[in-house]
DNA sequence: GCGACTTTTACAAGTTTTTTACAACTTGTG
DNA sequence: CACAAGTTGTAAAAAACTTGTAAAAGTCGC
């Protein structure tokens, strides 16, 4: 369902981090699950509320942060890289980006390439 | 239809754990039997209730627990270790996994391998 | 009716989810 | 910048829910 050099996350709720596996509850993997599935995507907290939870519209609750509090920390140092808040309004997944070396010269390409 | 070095379930009903026969009710037999060709996957509680005993979805019963109780009690000290309970969702039977020995160098291999 | 098996009941124990209360942060305005 | 209003982070308590367990009650075939 989604996958990367550090995350995969399956359909059936097993996900693993860095070959460790994640035990999520079944909120947890929900929420984590429709983040995933609209990746790099902003979504609302009220889309949220309503997917995962079936909350209507205006209902005021902290549930939603806590659930995001509890993700960021089993996922462990890259929490907070995978799911970023986008303030008033939502969460965000990112996918993983590895890190590229900084160039101090412009590229050469090679003849074999 | 299933075996490892602790245990063997014959299709024809027949149960052994350690040498020793187990004597399962039919009930139990079913169970067990649903749940080790699904070895290794989560079945859901529903997916038990309507395979093992035709109940529709969202029966309220504890049958099921009583008897998962009772194979995990026949099996003796690898009950809980065969049949895991996934909490909210289902069960699982798990293959036994021999415990490794840790290694302190890294493995060797010699020339009759 | 008896015996073996299955299901229900009732409560204990365990786990997850929600709420609460407050701290920390973001944003807009003068 | 300082402030106020609104939003999110966090820890801990409370509530809701799920599973474990023992024992009683029910069912079925002989």
């Amino acid at each position: 369902m989604y996958r990367d050099e550090h995350l995969s996350i399956e359909m059936t709720g097993s996900v693993e981090i860095d070959t460790r596996g994640l035990t999520l509850t079944r909120k947890e993997f929900e929420l984590l699950a429709m983040l995933a599935r609209n990746a790099g995507e902003i979504v609302p907290r009220n889309v949220l509320l309503s997917t995962v939870w079936g909350y209507c519209e205006g209902t005021r609750t902290r549930t939603l942060d806590v659930h995001i509090r509890r993700l960021r920390r089993k996922m462990g140092a890259l929490g907070e890289t995978y799911i970023q808040t986008v303030f008033g309004i939502g969460y965000r997944f990112e996918r993983y980006r590895a890190p590229r070396p900084i160039l101090t010269f412009s590229p050469v390409y090679s003849a074999s390439a």
